[in-house]
DNA sequence: TCTGGGGTCCTAGGACCC
DNA sequence: TCTGGGGTCCTAGGACCC
């Protein structure tokens, strides 16, 4: 007998979410192998594609010139982010009809709580394809939904029949749910632990829970050891049960071929500090831990960080710190891949003048304001022209700027 | 085939303090 | 003077996810 009181946890996913939206928008994709991501010929990887782009081998995180050369009559399409942002929050209403207890976690994910709905919408498996019916209604989008008593079994419900699917683990049943499938489509272990337990002798489910504890502690230590000990048997590890709020704030570069001139890469680092600070006022935060990271030739990644005595006040002093430390990890010689800059353990920041108010340097303080008052110009007027540093305006020697490099507006 | 960008969390060693 | 142990913070790197 299922007791109403149990809990009940959706895990839903939009099928192919950034290609579904593109064929959404341009019914001529239909039906067809959709590549979203770099474009062929530039560097960079598959954020997502459909269903018939996979039925060549395409899947997301492929290098785009692989995706190319498996499947050269694909539409490959650049990311349009703030369209799929736009389409997301439209399915988060639908859900939210369903239930005050939306978690989105994603883009194109989100767990429902519906503990205690039995009586108002009937049996969980029935709610759930009453939902899927509503977002295709109003979206035209598929969802999967995954139907458990725990958001970690709810998770592996919903990928477990993709795409357009329902999956329903019933309660009590999580652990013999989890002891038919692979390895590999545990969440959370990716390619080196599944490697790692493979040399442990450890192929399957089943073999992973006859480990002890203690031995899988030993080897991956101890919060990796209880989790493994705990997912393989049906038991939600805890996650996503926090209420979440971002701790860093980076952005990041890959050159379209790896350079060594300072000047540019001392450019590109201004406008990652400007990004990054815009993005840190917008989200109304302070923060005074700065991290670079830098990306060799041979794709060797290093990064180094500093935490300031005081959170930053402005995008120059984030971006002479950003120099020093990248002279702590670059000798300005060797050529770079890539660059990257973030502000991390960043906290709410509740009271703007009164923490203005600090800055005993009147110039800190005045380009505090001035940053301040682009951030709400940019906020009022996001389609007019990004007010800019001088030095940050197009150089007529370059390449445009593509579409999602700049400041977005989110979705709230 | 030559590998994006944005995040989260964990580990391990060293500094520092009690 | 020498010593132990714990807690916390900082830094660098790594695994994983979408």
């Amino acid at each position: 007998m299922i007791d109403t009181a149990d809990p009940v946890v959706f895990h839903c996913d939009l099928d192919a979410f950034y290609a579904s939206v593109e064929q959404l928008d341009n019914p001529q994709y239909r039906d067809r192998p959709v590549i979203v991501g770099a474009l062929p010929g530039h560097r960079g990887v598959v954020s997502a594609c459909s269903y018939e782009a996979r039925s060549y081998g395409v899947h997301s995180a492929m290098p785009v010139s692989q995706a190319h050369s498996r499947c050269p009559h694909g539409i490959f399409v650049p990311v349009r982010m703030s369209r799929y942002r736009e389409v997301s929050q439209q399915v988060m209403e639908v859900f939210a009809d369903f239930t005050p207890g939306v978690q989105q976690i994603s883009v194109d994910e989100a767990f429902l709580d519906l503990s205690g709905t039995r009586r108002l919408f009937g049996p969980p498996g029935k709610t759930a394809a009453a939902l899927k019916q509503a977002v295709r209604h109003r979206t035209g989008l598929t969802v999967t939904v995954g139907v458990a008593a725990t958001r970690y079994v709810a998770k592996l419900a919903s990928a477990h029949d993709k795409p357009d699917g329902l999956y329903v683990v019933d309660p009590g049943h999580e652990a013999d749910f989890v002891l038919g499938l692979e390895l590999s489509d545990l969440w959370g272990v990716g390619r080196k632990t599944l490697t790692r337990l493979q040399t442990l002798r450890i192929d399957t489910v089943a073999a992973l829970r006859e480990t002890r504890l203690e031995f899988l502690r030993g080897h991956f230590g101890e919060s990796t050891g209880d989790y493994l000990y705990n997912v393989c048997r049906g038991i939600d590890p805890g996650i996503y049960s926090a209420e979440s709020r971002s701790h860093s704030i980076s952005s990041e570069t890959t050159f379209e071929v790896d350079i060594s001139d300072r000047q540019l890469i001392d450019r590109t680092l201004l406008e990652l500090a400007e990004h990054v600070m815009f993005r840190l006022r917008e989200e109304r935060c302070r923060g005074a831990t700065v991290t670079i990271k830098v990306r060799d030739s041979d794709f060797a990644t290093r990064s180094a960080q500093r935490s300031l005595k005081h959170d930053l006040s402005s995008v120059d002093e984030l971006y002479s710190e950003a120099r020093l430390l990248l002279d702590r990890r670059w000798n300005g010689r060797d050529a770079l891949r890539l660059i990257g800059l973030g502000v991390s353990g960043i906290e709410p920041d509740q009271d703007h003048d009164a923490q203005a108010n600090l800055f005993s340097d009147r110039t800190e303080e005045k380009r505090r304001k001035v940053e301040q008052a682009l951030v709400d110009l940019r906020r009022k007027r996001p389609d007019s022209p990004p007010v800019t540093r001088a030095r940050l305006l197009p150089d007529p020697e370059r390449p445009p700027e593509p579409e999602d490099r700049g400041p977005r507006n989110r979705a709230t």
